[in-house]
DNA sequence: GGGCTTAAAGCAATGGATTTGCGTTAGTGA
DNA sequence: TCACTAACGCAAATCCATTGCTTTAAGCCC
């Protein structure tokens, strides 16, 4: 079902009805509607789905860089126009914490990255600390502005944070 | 329209149809369907309208309380059930920047309270840093997480954007 | 006031999506 | 194997969305 709503977004989203993704995946819509009630919410099911990170974040073998490397390209997910329509998606759908899931995948990527730190001895900033201090301007600028988050805000963000008291490298 | 709008949005959001709202506003749907495209787009709309200010910001006599007083209420508006579905009308239509206008209205509001605190020879906050710094996490918890963010919360990231170099009280 | 132009609205037909009752199928457990 | 349950398919009914054409209303000029 996944799939059939992936290809069909990839050709024309206009097209993407819950007919025409019933006959791609070889069922009738009415099985669509009683699993997910409409559109907006399978819609929003594989959104969350390909939000889902397939790898762990990259080493650069430094924490501040292994975080502004993942951020950036975060950055450059979310604002490309797929990222932007997976997230019209997820924040349509009311109901069933989609995006939720989403932040909290985000959330396990920045741990990842903190665990990492915390093997080599550095002292990572807290979870809440990024998601309120850099990935909450990101996605509120991606969101609501007309501009996207530059290479120079990220670092700003992630630097502001690192230079709290309680976090930053050893 | 607007009214026909709000007024079957508070008695049942699953009966706001176009025809339900043509009927209402005594038009043919065909009219909402040329001037606005779809639903989605009219709520939208509407749903901006809604977000615009009526009133300047409470004047409490300083900046940071004025600042804590402005924000508290908006956090309570947009967490509400009533403003997050403005919210998720406003994210879900494409174009227009309805997201946009949105964010005007919050960075208005803000430059009204930082006006008022020159004017009494006060040094305000950048507005870019406010809305990174305080609306951003504010949106951004309202949006993703399941918890709405705290009295302590915001004075905490109010206190954070003052204390940083440039800003703050004279 | 009358005529003309233009944009917006209304009407009605058509097409498509959504809902729903009922029957069928598939999976699971005893 | 049988019974139960959940999921799916089918088809009819309902509702929404689109579109061509006509009508209406507003604005401008003489």
């Amino acid at each position: 079902m996944h799939q059939a709503v992936n290809e069909l977004q990839a050709s024309d989203r206009d097209g993407v009805t819950v007919p025409a993704i019933a006959a791609r995946a070889g069922v009738t819509p009415s099985t669509i509607y009683r699993r997910w009630g409409d559109l907006a919410q399978l819609l929003a099911d594989v959104a969350v789905s390909r939000m889902q990170p397939d790898t762990p974040p990259a080493d650069t073998g430094a924490y501040r860089s292994d975080l502004l490397t993942w951020l950036e390209q975060y950055r450059d997910e979310m604002s490309s126009d797929p990222g932007r329509s997976l997230l019209r998606d997820i924040l349509s759908a009311q109901g069933r914490d989609n995006p939720g899931r989403c932040a909290s995948f985000c959330a396990q990527q920045l741990e990842a990255i903190a665990e990492r730190a915390s093997g080599r001895g550095e002292h990572p900033a807290p979870t809440d600390a990024l998601l309120d201090g850099v990935v909450a301007p990101l996605i509120y600028r991606i969101l609501f502005s007309a501009d996207t988050p530059s290479t120079d805000d990220v670092t700003r963000w992630v630097d502001a944070v690192l230079e709290r008291p309680g976090a930053g490298v050893a």
